[in-house]
DNA sequence: TTATAGCGATGCGTTTTTTGCACCAGCCGT
DNA sequence: ACGGCTGGTGCAAAAAACGCATCGCTATAA
């Protein structure tokens, strides 16, 4: 989009804090970037930089100005939808933030059906933890958000919650597989893969250790799911997960890929929520919209107890 | 602002449902014009205009970037004056749409109150009846609408309201001011003047008419407030004003330039509300929000019976 | 202290974009 | 059929944007 040109170069610098950084981003010279910059200033009548020895730095009416520029940009991709429906095809681009539990497999699932109707819209799929993704909400670099607890900012809208409880996974082999239900005591000094301490599954556990003044035998802490699934297999550790992040048999108590699942009492752990939704007061493009309702419509059907709103 | 060019442009087009008349309004020359038009529709990915062959008129695509367009530009207007505000320098433009009875002495006089304290804001003032001032209100081509009786649509929001009888007006001289209380049957083929049936006056009065089967001699059908209150003088004909659109004195029921006021009775000629607000959802610039708070002030000080909300 | 490297700002010649003129094709009412 | 209106287009001139080289400044390192 034309017009838009000089407002993406402002959000860009703004993002960057130097001019030329932001001007080797945008593939064009610092010079040309800079005058830009000067001339919309001269425009707005005052600077919307502090010019720093070090590069620069939005002053008060910069980020008022800034906000306003991803206000519109947001706006504009939201007409821009519209207009692309109402001329049959729907065409579009989705951005959601996750966190690692919906990425594996219900995410995956949900978009292939959704792209299964609507193969023009794209995606952009982010995984951030909770307060990054709200962050990236407020910012409008994303759509969407679904986010394991806890939700901090009020200008979150939940569209769809699904109340989740925590599971320990293992090697079908493992000791305590052999238990119908994990208690948090059969777990003491067990060797543990934990996911690292700003995931929503952590922060749980944590509520459980402190409460019974338990400790795991801690082995290892990453972020990544691919490294805990496929650690599980090679060494004879437990680690956690919600069911939203498991396989339906595994769910379900039978094995998958050589791995079990059992639920851990709640009394121990206490059940998290699964917050699906976006920023309060946006109005959607139609494309995130349209896939929001698919999500809702799968959280529905998985967790049919769940109350949605 | 050199980056609104191309929509302010397009927004001009729709207007003027014609590319050369525009491009007239715009002191460009056509072809120029038309090539930024083609230029964004071709961004778009398709046309906005449909071409007849008188002109052009926005087709259902267009219709939605226009809207786009004039909420961005009333965005950028507000984000500006928030700017402004910031920097000290109350400076910004008030566009305010109202019915003859505000604007001959309610108006003047807040505005004057207003600019004595901020004389770098300044006004753009309309006399528009209810509907005209709503769809302006609705396009966006202005901030605030006082309007008297009915409101039609839903998306007005009023800030401040104030019950409003009607009175009857005539010189001093005239036979109906030995009467303390007007009641219709008194008017009976009395020489009468009368705001246009638009006007919300106007309105009310055919309420009590049709009720009680009762016609003025009308002698003068004119929506010109400037009008009616010289000729009153000139001849002994009555005529219609609610408080606000009069003197205090007259009000009370002293004369004030050679003319009295009188009281219909409520029971003949129902009472009408003073509307004060803006549209639903919108934020105002900070110019015409402390505005507005000035309106309320007044209105409330004026007639301090009535509930504002 | 000097040297250096990084930052934004600016003068100037070049490239790209936009504009205006002249003109075309289509439609409408007379 | 005509004149008058509409939007669209080729081409040359005007204007804007750009890139290069360079300046002045500051913070960091030697």
């Amino acid at each position: 989009m034309r017009f838009m040109t000089s407002l993406r170069f402002i959000d860009a610098v703004a993002r960057e804090k130097s001019i030329r950084k932001a001007a080797e981003k945008l593939a064009i010279t610092s010079t040309a970037l800079n005058r830009r910059i000067l001339q919309i200033e001269e425009e707005i009548g005052q600077p919307l930089f502090e010019r720093l020895p070090s590069g620069v730095r939005l002053n008060t009416a910069g980020e008022l100005f800034v906000q306003h520029i991803r206000a519109q940009q947001a706006e504009l991709a939201r007409v821009q939808s519209q207009i692309a429906d109402l001329s049959g095809i729907r065409r579009g681009h989705v951005r959601v933030a996750c966190g690692a539990e919906t990425l594996r497999y219900f995410l995956p699932d949900v978009i292939a059906g959704y792209r299964a109707q609507h193969d023009a819209v794209t995606f952009d799929i982010k995984r951030q933890y909770g307060d990054a993704a709200e962050a990236a909400l407020e910012s409008l670099e994303t759509d969407l958000a679904l986010i394991f607890d806890p939700i901090r900012s009020s200008d979150f809208q939940t569209m769809a919650a699904a109340r989740q409880s925590v599971y320990c996974c293992m090697s079908e082999t493992h000791e305590l597989a052999k238990l119908e239900q994990i208690r948090l005591h059969h777990c003491i000094d067990v060797p543990a893969i934990l996911p690292t301490a700003l995931s929503g599954i952590r922060q749980l556990l944590n509520v459980g250790l402190m409460r019974r003044n338990i400790k795991f035998a801690t082995v290892i802490e990453t972020d990544s799911q691919e490294f805990i699934h496929n650690y599980l297999l090679s060494e004879q550790v437990i680690s956690f997960q919600i069911p939203i992040g498991m396989p339906q048999e595994m769910v379900e108590g039978r094995p998958a890929n050589g791995m079990v699942a059992r639920p851990i009492d709640i009394t121990d752990v206490p059940e998290g929520t699964l917050h699906i939704g976006h920023l309060r007061g946006r109005v959607l493009p139609v494309a995130a919209a349209k896939f929001l309702d698919s999500i809702v419509a799968a959280v529905g059907s998985r967790f049919p107890d769940q109350l949605n709103q």
